[in-house]
This record gives C-alpha cells, structure tokens and sequence, in this order.
DNA sequence: TCCCAATCTGACACCGGTGTCATAATGTCA
DNA sequence: TGACATTATGACACCGGTGTCAGATTGGGA
C-alpha cells in the first residue's frame, strides 16, 4: 500500500502541486474542467491530504484544547460530546486537558500546553469559564479561547452559556408553588460562577414570592458528594426543619436524599429536595430528583463551533449566546401536607 | 514575541541545525561541550521543538487514539485519565473517539480516522478490546494497538486486563459466607468480554461451595441502568424470592435497590445486593454498594505507556499483564437472618 | 483585429524539523 | 610518527503541504 502524496495526485493528474492545493482548499481560479479531472484523482487513488504537512505550511496544529476541572463525570462528557462534535464537523482535532484550577502555577501549566501542543485555541469550561488570571493571560498571549457557560459576559470573546439564574429561579418558584415556604439552600463550589448564579435565582424567587430571605437555611458546599452529605447533616437537624431542601447540583441533591434516608425521613413526603444539572444520578436514585437541565453538549458545540470558525477567519467578528435551561421534575419534590 | 525555531537555536549556539537536533534527541556522537552550550541556549531563548515540524520529518503525529463505547461516564473518565497519564509521562497527544460498536461502518469510521488524524497507535477499550473483526483489521494495516481489559490474549499484541472472573468469584464467594444460597446474577452486554469472565466466576463460586446453579435466577441485562430496572422486576417478582443479587456492574445493580426500595424492601435485611466496578454511584447512594474496584487507570496507563514504547522502538516485544480487582464491601450485603 | 484585464496555471521557495552521507577532528596502537 | 578507527560536525535533500509571483491563456470591448 504506497501512500498518496500531492505529488501523486499531481503527476497523476497531469497538473501541478500548487493546483491540486487550489482544488483540496476550493480556492478560485480553477476551471470547472482542471477541478473535476483532479477530484476524480482524489477518488482514484484514495487521497487524504496530510494535515501534518497543511498544519506546518500554515503554522497550525488543528487541535482545540478543552480544559476542565469537575467533579462530575458526566458534565465532562457532555462537554467532550458537544465540542467532540463541533471538531468533527471542522476536521480539527481535540485535546481533554483535565487540570486544577488552584493547581501550583495554573498558567504556567496551560502556557506550556499550548507551547508544546501548538493548540489554535482553547474551549474554557467552568470553572476556567469565569477566572480572570487565566482569561486575561489569553487575552495578552493572543490566544483564540471560547468560554461555555461563564456568567461574566465580555463584549469581544465567544461565549455560550444557559440562564442559571433563571434556571434557580424557575426550580425554587416551583417548591413555593407546592407549597414550600422553608427552602433550605446549598451553595456550590465557590470559584464557580454558577454558584453565585444559583444563589441569586434562590433569593430572587423568595423575594418576588414575598418569602423572607433566612441565612440559616443556606449552607456552603463545593458541588461535591461529600460537601453535600456534610451539609445535609446540619439542614436536616435544624428545628424546625426545612420541609424542602434546593441543592445548587444533583451530586449534593443525592448526598441530602442519603442521609434523609438513613434518617428515616420519607421523600418527598416528609420533605422535598430539588437539584441542579440532571446529571444521571438524578434518575438513578429513588425517588428521581426534580432539577433543572442545561443544554451542555449544545453549549460546548456552539462555542467550539464558533471558535474555529474564528481561528479559521478571524473576520467572523465572536459573539455571545444564551441558551434555555429547563425544569424536570421528578418524584423528589411534591406539595406540602 | 519572535518565534524560536530550530534555525535560530543553531545560528545562535554557533552550530548547525542538525547538532541542534541531535542534542533535541539525546542523540550520542556530541561532544559534551557542544551538547551543553546547545542546552543552555534552548533555555535562554526558551525554545519548544515544533511537534507538526518533527511530525512531518518522521511520518508520525505522536497522536495516539482513544475508542470507547461504554454507557458508563466514570469508566470513560477513568480510562482517559489512565491514557493522559502516559501520553504526558511520553509527550504524546490523545485522540478520543467515542464510537459504537454496532454502529454502521465500524471498520471504515476507524480507518479514516486513522487516515485523516495520522494516528501513530490506538488503545481499545471494552468493549472493542474483544472485537476480533476490529483486532484483525488493525492488524492487517500493521496499525500498533494495546488492548485494555481484554478477556482473550494473543501472545503478539498489548493487553493489559485485571481479573473479571476472579473479581466475580469473589463478590459471589463473599455472598455465599454470608449465607446466601439463591444468589440472582444479572448478566451484562453481550458484546462486552467481562459479562462472560463474570458469568463464569460466579459459576465458579457456586460450584467451589457446593450450590447448584439455578438458570432461572439468570437475567440478560445490558449493564445500563434501565436494563438493570428490567431485570430487578423479573427476580424481585420470583417465588420464593432470590435472598441475594449480583448484578454484573453498579449501575444495574443501583437499578435492583431502586426497585426493592420502591418494593418497601429493606437493603440489606431483606436482600443484598452486589455490583461491579465500583462506579461512583456505588458510594453515592444508600445503602453503600458491595463491589468489585478494577485497576481501571492503571490499566489503561500501562497500555498506552506500553504502545508508545512500541511505536517508539519496535524492538520492544509487547506482552501482556493482568493487574488485581479488589472486593469492596459496603452496606447493601450482609448476613443472612 | 488588437489590446488589456481577468482568469488560470505552474515553478519555486518555505514551514521546522530529521536522515544521509561526506568530511573534519580526535584517539589509539604499532 | 604514521596508519587507521572512532567520534564529532555540517551540508543538503527531504517530509507534504501552502504562499508568492510570474507567465500563459482566455474573454470582452473598441
């Protein structure tokens, strides 16, 4: 099996390299005659342009960078899906480069990413979404990024993001509408911007339902598992106790749905607990969790979509989109007796 | 920022391009001098070798790829860290290509894979491990590849597993000291090798302790969750109903104590339940799952290390290496009353 | 019919490394 | 000290594409 060059495809063709270029970039100034003759040679002789060659010649690698730093393993899949998706459709290729955000010399870390796997661009899932050191070290290097989900919106960067605040809003107006009127809160790691989010659709729903805000009904968590059963242990032992509990994710919805459980609390007749991100634990737990859902893979397609598209021609001036969040509900929440 | 390449290394250092590289590669025939002068520029101006450069040179893309088709986001997780791991450790780039087995075209999706992103290598993980009309295709193309948790060894090829049967031997073997004697079993896929390793160690186990094996506490599941729905009804409804399941991984097991807990059940007093893998869900849900860990990092970082090695020096026989899965036991299984 | 512009095509250098091979420098032993 | 092996170094082609620019061809208007 002899391999394909250009050259092959030239000297078959009986035309030059620089034309059978012309043809494979659907540049003009081809007649119709010389662009047909060299695609049938494509065909041919199975030809498959190198892109290691095409990636020296123009000084690109044709790989996007994904960074991430999430506990949940099915938000980072959502996110591959989405940006996996948007290369595919581009011909470009996509690096997973997992990392901590508060890991010794974060920059330094992504700045020798880029230098040794010449990355065209960078996709910023949150928590690096919202995290002006890294943001602005971009900025500054001239390094094409888009951010999914960032809560902070700037006029010249692409972003893509879904209404958390609103999402918040519409899951906590849904307790009150069942009947809630003391809905405990726990919040989500502090670095993301989520969580500042989510907290606003909490406290906004209570105050345009006329509830009074409570501070003691709100706990700290970090979107972990474990943060969720610490904070659970402290809601659920108040007294009087909350007769419904909003976790800001799923994962620390469940560790509340645990301990309830090992409490003998009944769900959701003793009390209601909502989460956030519809991650499959949501459904894979009894009773199923009421929570809202992002459109993640969307999210992460459009801004890695957008992001080439300005790799490749940086006319395309970036944008920002909003995208719908949406309530389910499931059988962890229910109206009050 | 000027770019720094091999040419202004050389002119600087006062030598040649091709010393340059010979030092970039650790290349003997340099004298010490030479090699540390050369060294001390490449700090100096901050050089970075251009992997596409390199690439173009040597016919390689130093991208090795990455197949899965697993409905388990964790497992996923767990195999692209393992793979990162290595890759990084050998400054080498991972592709990931999730794919279905099933899907159309299997074959011709993966060849213009290897096509068009130059893959240097591919690590297969279940259930392509076992494929044979994949294994012998990649073959055939002489395209080097490393097999994780493959059940069938080929004496010429990278493998790297840990041991299903025995795992499954001993959660049921487990099982069976605590006085279970009618211990249902949920199958998994049928295209993945483990459900077959795992059907067998329970045989095994049954066997070893002298308990008839009973075809009607088998169930076909898929090892996804809804599958595991279907069989828990199935074994839930039996008369008299199995004391004990074993369901070939975590999900399907989450999936039984979803439905007895919906039975009014209790876990573990009025039925055990086992899992597999040791997924997070495992610990995510109440009572805690009884499971099996599988080196699954581990795995996947000595194949990809191994395949590199081989692309690397094609000197390097492959071989083969099975690592230990361990018994974890949680709260769904306990004793007999 | 002629001229000039627009369209088409190819020669050749270049991207930043590596492989080959010739040659220079050094070392070893008689 | 001379002959020869060994080590060190560089010149140059090459990997497979793209960019530049010059030259060839075609088309339209006067």
């Amino acid at each position: 099996m002899k391999k394909v060059t250009i050259n092959s495809v030239a000297s078959y063709a009986g035309v030059s390299k620089k034309t059978v270029s012309r043809v494979l970039n659907n540049e003009p100034n081809v007649s119709d005659a010389t662009r047909e003759k060299v695609l049938k040679v494509f065909k041919e002789l199975d030809y498959t342009p190198n892109p290691i060659a095409r990636g020296l010649a123009q000084n690109r690698s044709f790989i996007i960078g994904c960074l991430y730093d999430n506990p949940s393993k099915s938000y980072i899949t959502r996110v591959q899906t989405g940006a996996l998706a948007a290369c595919h459709e581009l011909n470009y290729n996509l690096l997973i480069h997992p990392c901590e955000l508060r890991g010794e010399e974060l920059i330094s870390n992504i700045e020798h990413l880029i230098q040794t796997s010449r990355l065209d661009g960078i996709v910023l899932t949150p928590p690096f979404s919202d995290f002006p050191e890294l943001v602005s070290f971009l900025k500054s290097k001239k390094i094409p990024y888009a951010r999914v989900a960032s809560a902070v919106l700037e006029d010249d960067s692409i972003s893509v993001r879904s209404n958390d605040e609103q999402g918040a809003f519409e899951i906590t107006e849904h307790l009150i509408k069942l009947g809630h009127k003391e809905i405990a809160f726990i919040k989500g790691h502090p670095d993301h911007s989520a969580t500042e989010q989510r907290f606003k659709g909490y406290r906004r729903a209570l105050a345009s339902n006329g509830i009074e805000f409570d501070e003691r009904l709100v706990e700290e968590g970090n979107f972990s598992y474990h943060s969720g059963v610490d904070s659970a242990r402290t809601i659920l032992d108040l007294n009087p106790r909350p007769t419904a509990v909003f976790a800001s994710n799923d994962y620390m919805a469940a560790a509340v749905l645990k301990l309830a459980t090992q409490m003998q609390l009944r769900v959701p007749d003793d009390i209601s607990i909502a989460g956030f991100d519809n991650a499959p634990i949501a459904r894979h737990i009894w009773p199923g969790l009421t929570t809202i859902a992002q459109p993640v893979e969307e999210m992460t397609q459009q801004a890695v979509k957008q992001l080439i598209t300005h790799i490749s021609d940086p006319q395309e001036s970036p944008y920002q989109v909003t995208l719908e969040a949406k309530l389910i509900t499931r059988e962890s929440t229910a109206a009050i007796k």
